[in-house]
DNA sequence: ATGGTAACTCAAAGCGCTTTGGATGGCGCA
DNA sequence: TGCGCCATCCAAAGCGCTTTGAGTTACCAT
């Protein structure tokens, strides 16, 4: 069934049915509900593909997932935030158009979708210090919001972001004020955004105390379990181990937990770990009292909002820059005690 | 850039250029050659809107990606699946169109990608025992492939599946020579297929040897980390605890590990624990021993393979169904070891 | 010179919708 | 009665491509 076949059932032409279907004021409140009632009884609904090339906008929002050569690997963060934004686009009738992608290829699928029209807007993911996407998209003039920033980059863009920094300078000085001073950090690969602030909240927990940061302790890498576990493996065989790690996500904590437990050790009392906590919706880190102490923050929420960006910036052109940072909440788990120094001097007490 | 004002700069007909872009052999080869170098210079992509419309092809697949309510939750297998099936897409030219959905919206959305005429085929995630899409993506005449099958659906069908039977079975039967009597099952939701064949492939093992099973030690649950820790605590704190787990995926497994670990007792030694392993990219299982013993299988490659199958279902649509059975391979990690009894035994050699 | 064929190229229709720019009819009002 | 003005509705153009059906050369054989 399409447009012409239902205007001929009605009796009315292809214009006033398209008309009263979507909402046009020129159609009589009686004609329209009769086109309404035909349009459901007869299952109708335009051809997307007609209608997009009518109305020249292409409906949909691209979101590019890119795969690192070397494992293969895809950001586990990647399907809940998929998960909150697909919502909003659902809901306002966007649809999202998923492209797997070779990392060395993103910049080219970038440009096709554009000189396609394939999509409205795309998100731009996992930011590097300085990303080359953000010129691109701004050459191409295809909206754009980016989930986290990209600090090398002058121009101004929309984006959503975690305080990084703040989130890991309260996890740093949580440790300090346990007592803590060999603090390891197991952070994301060195050329991501994010990996760069929270070492810079790390290192200025440190600095505020006028204390020095031990950068042997400090790792980059992509953020699998197997990471987590070969790097705290490493880090208990050094002549003083740290009495603390801060970890940058909840899967290579993992692999930290089952180092510390086959070397015969216990996470809090024996090492404290802080993680940041994605909220990944298989991985809740809840309960009484969570296993992790943990900066926090839903990565789902941040999906919802980049996608109501993003949309809000397609309709409205014109409405400069925008930016939302969220914090991240610190809460406290079973996997921080204080450091074996101050436990000896509270004992003491 | 369009074709209209490509073909006036190469003075000749769209047609032509048309022709000479989609390699049909009615144009010269020189022509041909200056069509597509043109192309290239003004950097020309046909827009795909009116492609589409022209050709009558959506050149789209559509993933729905459904939501359960309670949790809110994704399943985590879904990101590495799209990663295998989209690579395959962007080779052949189609895009990935992602349908975030409630569960309960489903159906709605099928109907509704049909009659808009929004892609060309889909791909059925996690299938339950008893599934409606089936018959109603048959209804709708769109081309579709599962993953995994439903049992309790009578017509044939495309599907690419694990055979979640046969590899259960031989978990088990592991177990069994291990001299494990007391065994868990710690499977996914109960009406979904996977579960209720991993079900059976478990029992046929206890049956074969007409051993009896016992039901009490059967869960379903969503498979989340928490699932597996809460259900192993109170495993332990049953009379006779089982010597041996099975767990659906390597998610809950971690919540089983945690468990056993806070019970001071330690995986493989004290309790036997058997993983499915999907073989996630930032969860590998392997290592010079592999953490965990596992039934495994790609879900990476089930992705590939599905989208190989339905990319050819969409141009081929008289071939008939098809359907492909993987098989899971049984690898040996760390956390599988004799039951306590038949260590004895062993012992007294 | 004529006819036939192969090799190219093109004009125009069509995909299914939206939207512009009228046309029509009914009504109130002077 | 006639005018103007809404309220409704419609015909036709247009979105940017593909594809049908035909036309134009160039070349060879007769």
């Amino acid at each position: 069934m399409n447009l012409k076949e239902l205007s001929e059932h009605l009796g009315l032409s292809p214009t006033t049915v398209s008309r009263a279907l979507n909402g046009y004021p020129e159609v009589s409140e009686r004609t329209r509900q009769r086109v309404e009632d035909a349009a459901r009884r007869y299952n109708y609904s335009p051809n997307t593909r007609a209608k997009r090339l009518a109305t020249g906008r292409a409906m949909s929002i691209g979101h590019l997932l890119p795969m690192s050569k070397e494992h293969e690997m895809v950001n586990p963060v990647f399907s809940d935030f998929i998960a909150g934004a697909g919502k909003r686009y659902a809901e306002k009738g966007y649809d999202l158009l998923l492209s797997v992608v070779r990392d060395e290829n993103e910049a080219d699928t970038y440009r096709d979708l554009a000189t396609r029209g394939a999509v409205d807007g795309v998100v731009v993911h996992g930011p590097k210090v300085n990303d080359t996407r953000i010129p691109l998209l701004t050459e191409l003039g295809l909206p754009f919001v980016v989930h986290g920033r990209s600090s090398a980059v002058e121009t101004d863009y929309n984006w959503v972001d975690v305080n990084n920094r703040r989130a890991f300078e309260r996890a740093t000085a949580l440790l300090l004020d346990l007592g803590h001073r060999e603090i390891a950090l197991l952070n994301g690969l060195a050329d991501m955004d994010f990996a760069a602030r929270r070492y810079a909240g790390f290192r200025d927990a440190f600095l505020s105390r006028d204390l020095e940061v031990d950068d042997t302790l400090i790792s980059h890498a992509e953020m699998t379990e197997t990471y987590g576990y070969q790097r705290m493996r490493s880090l208990l065989a050094l002549k003083t181990p740290p009495t603390a790690v801060i970890v940058s996500s909840i899967i290579p904590a993992l692999g930290v937990r089952r180092a510390l437990v086959e070397a015969g050790l216990s996470l809090g009392s024996d090492v404290s770990v802080v993680i940041h906590d994605d909220d990944l919706s298989y991985f809740r880190n809840d309960g009484d009292v969570p296993p992790y102490t943990a900066t926090r923050s839903s990565v789902q929420d941040a999906g919802r909002r980049t996608a109501d960006m993003l949309l809000e910036a397609i309709e409205r052109p014109d409405g400069g820059s925008r930016h939302i940072l969220m914090e991240a909440e610190l809460t406290l788990g079973q996997s921080t005690a204080p450091a074996p120094a101050l436990r000896q001097f509270l004992d003491q007490g």
